[in-house]
DNA sequence: CTAATTTTTTGATGTAGGTCAAATTTTGAG
DNA sequence: CTCAAAATTTGACCTACATCAAAAAATTAG
C-alpha cells in the first residue's frame, strides 16, 4: 500500500516529457521576503505557489484574531483551496513566515494544461482527494481530541514544525490559546 | 455564478446517452430497513449508496460514543469518503435512520467507467472539490462558532433536517452535548 | 553589546459547555 | 388505546480551556 506522498510521486513520474516541459513553461519562479502577503482576503486566489524554499502560512482573520489553517514547507503547494477552486473571493490570507522562493502557476494555465494532458486531471483529482482526506482527519481530531492530545499528535507527526514556527501560530493552528499551549508544553 | 448543485446538474446533463446507460447498468437498487447498517467500521467501503428514498447517517464510535459526521437525504451519495477513496478499513459506520431505497454502485465499476468515459473523471473531481469545500467550511465553523451559533446556522441552512432527525444525532453532528442542545433550543 | 521590541511563561480568575441524575414527554408495539 | 421504552428536558455541579494582566526570556535593530 502506497502512502499519499508515494502516490503523488508515482503519478508525477508517469507524466511524459512533453507534459513536464509544458508545466515547467507555465510556471514562474519568484522570491518574497518574510512577512510579505501573497494572497489577501477579499481577492480571488488565481495562482498556486509551489514552495521551493522557506515557509508560508494560510490564515483567517475572525473578530480581529488570526486563525492559522495551514503551513506550507518545501515542496508543498500553497493556495486558498475554496477560493482557488471555485474562483470566489478568498476568506483567507497567505503570507511568508520566512524569506521564500516559490514557483507560481496561474490557475487558467493549469486548467488549460489539464485539458491538453488528461493525465493532469488524474493528478488534480488525487491531490484533491488527499486534501479532502486530511480535512476529514483534522475535523475528527478537533471533535474528539483534547488540547493536549492535539499538541502531542502534532509533535509526533510534524516535530520539525515546532522548531521553525512561533507558538502563537501553532496555538491558533491547533485551536488552543497561546497561554494554554505554553502550559501544555511546560509539562512536557 | 453557478452554485454547486447547478454545477453538478450541468455536468451530469452533459453526459452522453451511452455514458448514462452504462452508469444505470452498473447500479443496482436495493431497499433496507430502518436501523440496518450498510457499512461497518473495520471493513473497506467498496460501494457508494445513491439515496433514492429515506435518510442515512454516517458516524464514528469514539470511547463508546457515537459521533455523527453526516446525514444523507434523497439524491445524496452516501459513502465513507476516506475508506472509499483510499480503500482503507473504514473508521466509520453508515446506517439507515429510516427505511431506505438506494442505488448501489461498486467502486471498481465506477473506476472502470471513469476510464471508459473521461467526462466522469471530471464529475468525480467536481464532487470531490465540493466535498473538500464543505469540509473546510465545517472545520472553520467548529473553530470559530459557539454551540448556539452552530445550531442557528444549521437551522438556517437545513431546517428540514431538524424535522426528521433525533436531537441526539443532531447534537453529536454539531459537536454539542444533548443536554446543551436542548437548552439552546429552549431559548428559541 | 545594549536597549527596545517581540515572544513566551506564569498567575489569577471567568465561563461555555460538559457530565450525572432525575423528571417529563413522546413514541410505538401489541 | 395502553403502557413500556425511548427521547427530551430540567437541575445541580464540574472542568477544560479562555481571558486578562504582568513578569521573564528571547530576538532584533542600531
Amino acid at each position: 500500500m502506497l502512502n499519499h506522498f508515494e502516490k503523488i510521486a508515482q503519478l508525477v513520474a508517469s507524466l511524459d516529457t512533453k507534459t513536464q516541459i509544458f508545466l515547467s513553461k507555465i510556471e514562474e519562479t519568484k522570491s518574497f521576503k518574510k512577512g510579505e502577503i501573497l494572497l489577501n482576503a477579499g481577492s480571488v486566489c488565481r495562482k498556486s505557489f509551489h514552495v521551493r524554499k522557506g515557509i508560508m502560512r494560510k490564515y483567517h482573520i475572525k473578530n480581529g484574531k488570526e486563525i492559522t489553517t495551514d503551513f506550507f514547507f518545501e515542496d508543498d503547494i500553497a493556495l486558498a483551496y475554496t477560493s482557488y477552486t471555485f474562483q470566489e473571493p478568498s476568506t483567507e490570507f497567505i503570507d511568508c513566515l520566512t524569506d521564500v522562493k516559490v514557483s507560481i502557476t496561474h490557475r487558467e494555465q493549469w486548467e488549460a494544461a489539464k485539458i491538453k494532458f488528461p493525465k493532469l486531471l488524474e493528478l488534480d483529482l488525487l491531490l484533491t482527494e488527499i486534501h479532502a482526506g486530511a480535512l476529514e482527519e483534522d475535523l475528527l481530531d478537533l471533535r474528539t481530541l483534547t488540547a493536549t492530545e492535539r499538541y502531542e499528535k502534532l509533535l509526533a507527526q510534524a516535530p520539525e514544525l515546532l522548531l521553525h514556527i512561533k507558538l502563537t501560530h501553532i496555538a491558533s493552528y491547533l485551536n488552543i490559546s497561546l497561554e494554554t499551549l505554553s502550559r501544555i508544553r511546560a509539562k512536557f
